[in-house]
DNA sequence: GCGACAG
DNA sequence: ATCTTGTCGC
């Protein structure tokens, strides 16, 4: 499937938040439609990239060399990411595609998109189906600026997307009953950002939010 | 200054 | 995210 490029994605921090306090206005907050037939679920994982230097004779130096160990080392790592469109009136897969590439962007709270989406659209632009949805391992709206990796990836694609975390990255909650189906709204400043869904029991429940 | 902090 | 080590509950 094809998707906008509306920034560059090797940039400064301020940079990044600029871009993403640009795109925030531009988040559309309803439901666009009721009967939706596919979806796509993405996510992403990663291993350190080491320079074939490392472990070398190079950083085995004793004396003033070896305090410069991290010299040699490629701080980049390598991504896998993995898009999967399931049919969902019959939970059937209809598609599965990978792509892989080297992310130097860091790990920054608020920032994750900028570290995972290049290789995410990687991945969604070998999609041959046209999902109505997608559903990602991230936060959406229930972010400091109010853009997670879920939105920001939904309007690139220009589809309603789903937040699905597994922890919380902003906003408060009450206590989740135990009870498969039992949820608390996870909210800023009294604004309702998502839910926090038990999906399953005895499992800790998870961070659902808005597109 | 201190604590929090998606993946 | 991934890796390691230790503790807790069934």
């Amino acid at each position: 499937m094809k998707y906008l490029k509306l920034h560059p994605w090797n940039v400064s921090y301020k940079k990044a938040v600029e871009i993403q306090g640009r795109l925030e206005k531009s988040i559309v907050l309803k439901c666009v439609a009721k009967n939706f037939r596919y979806i796509a679920g993405a996510d992403v994982s990663y291993l350190p990239l080491r320079t074939i230097q490392s472990g070398s004779r190079q950083n085995q130096c004793i004396g003033k060399t070896s305090r410069r160990r991290s010299a040699g080392i490629n701080k980049s790592e390598m991504f896998y990411a993995s898009v999967v469109v399931f049919e969902l009136k019959s939970m059937e897969m209809i598609e599965a595609v990978t792509a892989s590439g080297k992310v130097d962007f860091p790990y920054i709270p608020g920032l994750l998109s900028f570290r995972e989406s290049p290789i995410l659209l990687k991945a969604f632009a070998r999609i041959k189906s046209n999902p109505d949805v997608v559903i990602l391992d991230a936060q959406g709206i229930a972010h400091p600026r109010g853009i997670g990796l879920a939105s920001h990836i939904g309007l690139l694609l220009g589809k309603p997307s789903i937040g699905c975390a597994k922890t919380r990255l902003i906003g408060d909650y009450n206590e989740v009953g135990e009870e498969v189906g039992c949820y608390s709204h996870l909210t800023v400043q009294d604004k309702v950002v998502g839910a926090v869904l038990r999906t399953r029991k005895n499992v800790k429940p998870v961070f659902f939010s808005r597109p």
